[in-house]
DNA sequence: ATAGGGTTAG
């Protein structure tokens, strides 16, 4: 729930200014204009103290001074005066504008409160295309995307791109590619004035659902390309792991394109962190001394310490991490299940100490690390602790990753019988991932009766993914058992899955291929 | 003078 405005922070300089200007001319074409100057400054709450000097005067406020103060209370999360102002727009007579109803369907979804947001737009007797807009986007932000494309469905009036930049957002977390190239289509053949903002919302879609040869076209091609286009298709290669394009991308951008930002670094650095990509990573790094004007704190520092941990140099990582001044969550979690991944498990616990000192409260993503260091360090004792501790001590309910990473771990001890009976004494039901921490601990192991057992019992399972059969698969190849090995193909092949591996094997496939258009300096005009 | 949209780390 975020927190009430204060006024306090208003200076009494500033608060005389809006008085005397209050004072002078209280009429709304003069007053208005002033409130709208005070929402979008660095001090929204003034807004909302002159809306309330406004509010006192019915001569001076009018069915403009709403929308205003509507924004304000959007900026600041000002959940309660909104509510407040809505109950006086009702009052006032004004509950039949447009406008008013558009702003307050959208502070309704900025604070995700999609029932109330859903009672205005009913309300609205001819929504317009900024109604529909603002309805499609806040489903879709508060995680209702399929419900944002069906409102989009059935809008009844002509969407514009903002409409089309909504839905495609909603495309995107729902990995609807097709519904997204539809769309493209439809855009290629209808529209000749089509925004930037647009394209680059086609081409985040493409590059989140890994269809590299589809954005790379719609790059080359569009009309011009600002840093988002950029930053978002280097953002596509990190998804696939492809450093060498990534990098090479950058490069292009520092001699073709705009400046880049802290999110383009963050992606291009996200690309780096795959084996092999060190240098990739230190091109980066090297170039950020250029740019001193990003700050190390937060996201650019916090990219590549998981870079260096991700890329084998432990050291260079730590280095990073020393300069930061604050440390958040997410530095701390990246440089434990970094020094874990890099086999200094006891180091891990240490930091996790320090963290505590430091007084950052672990999540359930920092357990994931925590655990995975002990199992890699053979750590089981304190890594049951902390998994005990885990949701008894921190309040983090233990999810499936968890449970695999436990199981992991006895199963590295060689306990796989306690491995097998701690997986029957969960609460939830064993997914894929845990019985194949199991599988591959009997693997590890050469237990051939308890795999058996586990195959058997994965097979039934309607839960299992494709990686765990192609784990199995490949454990039975890595023992010579090819029947064997091909039988669980054959189940993998025949038990539903189909569907599952294509989607996800296929679309993840190599991005470079010969029809491409290649990108230089030339073909960028 | 009024309303809606895009890239960011574990």
């Amino acid at each position: 729930m975020p927190p009430r405005p204060t006024f306090a922070a208003l200076s009494w300089r500033q608060i005389s200014q809006i008085r005397a200007h209050f004072i002078k001319s209280p009429q709304p074409h003069i007053l208005n204009p002033l409130l709208g100057t005070l929402t979008s400054s660095a001090a929204p709450h003034s807004a909302l103290h002159l809306y309330n000097l406004m509010i006192g005067l019915p001569a001076a406020h009018n069915h403009y001074t709403f929308t205003y103060a509507l924004k304000a209370c959007s900026f600041l999360q000002a959940r309660h005066k909104g509510t407040e102002i809505h109950a006086r727009v009702l009052k006032s007579g004004h509950w039949s504008d447009v406008f008013i109803q558009n702003s307050l369907l959208h502070f309704y979804f900025v604070h995700e409160d999609v029932v109330s947001a859903d009672k205005v737009f009913e309300t609205i007797d001819f929504p317009d295309v900024v109604s529909w807009t603002c309805v499609v986007s806040g489903l879709s932000r508060c995680g209702f995307e399929r419900e944002a494309i069906d409102k989009f469905v059935v809008m009844d009036v002509k969407p514009n791109c903002s409409t089309l930049i909504s839905v495609l957002s909603a495309c995107c977390g729902l990995r609807e590619l097709n519904y997204g190239r539809a769309i493209h289509g439809y855009v290629l053949r209808n529209w000749s004035e089509v925004t930037i903002n647009l394209w680059n919302a086609i081409l985040d879609l493409y590059a989140k659902c890994g269809f590299l040869v589809g954005a790379r076209n719609l790059f080359v091609k569009m009309p011009e390309r600002d840093v988002f286009s950029w930053t978002t298709i280097i953002g596509g290669y990190a998804i696939l792991g492809c450093h060498e394009e990534a990098i090479k991308l950058f490069q292009e951008m520092l001699r073709v394109g705009p400046e880049p930002n802290e999110a383009t670094i963050v992606n291009v650095l996200s690309a780096c962190s795959s084996n092999g990509a060190l240098a990739s990573g230190e091109w980066v790094y090297t170039y950020l001394s250029s740019r001193p004007d990003f700050p190390l704190d937060g996201p650019v520092g916090n990219a590549q310490i998981n870079m260096f941990v991700k890329c084998g140099d432990v050291d260079k990582a730590i280095h990073v991490y020393n300069k930061l001044e604050s440390k958040d969550i997410i530095t701390w979690s990246t440089i434990t299940s970094g020094l874990a991944m890099n086999g200094r498990g006891n180091h891990a616990l240490q930091l996790f100490s320090l963290m505590l000192v430091h007084g950052v409260s672990p999540d359930d993503i920092t357990f994931i690390g925590l655990l995975s260091a002990c199992s890699h360090s053979g750590l089981i004792n304190q890594g049951l602790m902390l998994f005990e501790a885990m949701d008894r001590v921190y309040g983090v309910k233990a999810q499936m990753q968890h449970y695999a990473c436990v199981v992991d771990m006895y199963g590295k001890a060689g306990l796989l019988e306690k491995a097998e009976a701690f997986i029957r004494a969960m609460p939830v039901e064993a997914d894929g991932s845990v019985w194949g921490a199991l599988l591959n601990a009997c693997k590890i192991h050469g237990n051939e009766i308890m795999f058996e057992r586990v195959r058997k019992r994965l097979v039934g399972s309607r839960s299992v993914s494709v990686g765990t059969l192609a784990l199995l698969s490949n454990a039975y190849a890595g023992c010579e058992r090819w029947e064997d090995a091909n039988r669980v193909r054959d189940e993998m092949r025949l038990g539903g899955l189909k569907k599952m591996a294509g989607s996800s094997w296929v679309e993840v496939s190599p991005v470079i291929n010969g029809d491409e258009v290649e990108l230089t300096s030339a073909s960028l005009g």
